[in-house]
DNA sequence: AATACTACCTGCGTGC
DNA sequence: TGCACGCAGGTAGTAT
């Protein structure tokens, strides 16, 4: 469920929801979603810390403990699922965190392609991932000017682009595709043939894009019982992304639907036309 | 250095 | 019903 407003979602209701708790114990089904440190290492450290505060940043969570941070990232389909009291792990449970009080938090990945690090207090934001993140789709923090330079340095197409989190931190594919369409630009676009003016349209889109959507709670696609985060409603919104053959809510052209780098990707052949 | 491709996993829908 | 194949909200590693 990851885009950075799905993210931001599952951050606030950790908040809500286990701040404060300290556990007892930590099992772990399937180490490899353990990046660092060792296995058994990770579950002994974590014995006795307490939750202090749930971070983000980009689409990488950060869990503050007593002494550490614990970096998390859900990838595809990554979730954490709270439940109050003890609970039966399903075949899709990977991790557990027991806490003092009997309650548990339960992180759930069907294709196990989440990660979790734990690094010393302080120093999430040094995890290699989150150092080469671009800045957060902000109006504080996404400078046009900048955004504009590495456009230009960019032969590649403009959606796989957005895709790498260099250039500007949480965009995915169903935000990618909506970006694109609100600018009325054609996804394979090359970055460095957009104008002044279509740069500039595109970064306030991504901007506003976000903010709805995290305002909104995120999107919910397929459904999962129980996991954080699923209050999300902007899958009402959407004007392209699974909206292949319905009209355009603009010009009413039927959406497309084709490849572009690898991915699935959703726009309007009218209104986001391959320009030279 | 920038860009392209693939591996990592499982489940679901489609078509034969 | 079985099976092969393509597809799914992402990123890191490898190759060019």
């Amino acid at each position: 469920m990851p885009e950075l407003p799905e993210v931001e979602t599952v951050r606030r209701g950790l908040v809500s929801l286990v701040i404060g708790k300290t556990i007892r114990r930590v099992d772990v089904l399937w180490p490899k979603i353990i990046e660092s440190p060792e296995v058994d290492q990770f579950r002994n450290e974590l014995v006795g810390e307490t939750i202090e505060g749930v971070g983000r940043r980009g689409k990488y969570l950060i869990f503050h403990f007593t002494h550490y941070d614990m970096v998390s990232h859900l990838r595809m389909e990554g979730k954490y699922e709270f439940f109050p009291e003890a609970t039966t792990l399903d075949k899709h449970s990977h991790i557990r965190f027991v806490f003092t009080d009997d309650s548990e938090l339960i992180y759930n990945d069907v294709r196990k392609f989440g990660r979790m690090s734990l690094m010393k207090k302080n120093t999430g934001l040094q995890y290699k991932g989150i150092q080469q993140l671009g800045p957060e789709p902000t109006n504080e923090t996404f400078d046009l000017a900048e955004f504009e330079t590495r456009l230009n340095k960019a032969h590649t197409m403009i959606k796989p682009l957005l895709l790498n989190q260099k250039i500007v931190a949480g965009l995915g594919n169903i935000y990618v595709d909506e970006v694109l369409w609100l600018s009325k630009i054609h996804p394979e676009q090359p970055a460095n043939t957009l104008t002044t003016k279509e740069v500039e349209i595109l970064h306030q889109a991504i901007i506003t894009v976000i903010n709805k959507a995290k305002e909104a709670g995120g999107t919910t696609i397929r459904t999962y019982l129980n996991a954080l985060g699923e209050a999300g409603h902007f899958q009402q919104e959407l004007n392209v992304y699974g909206q292949t053959g319905k009209p355009c809510p603009r010009c009413g052209t039927p959406i497309a639907k084709m490849k572009v780098a690898q991915r699935g990707t959703h726009y309007c052949p009218h209104c986001q036309q391959l320009k030279r």
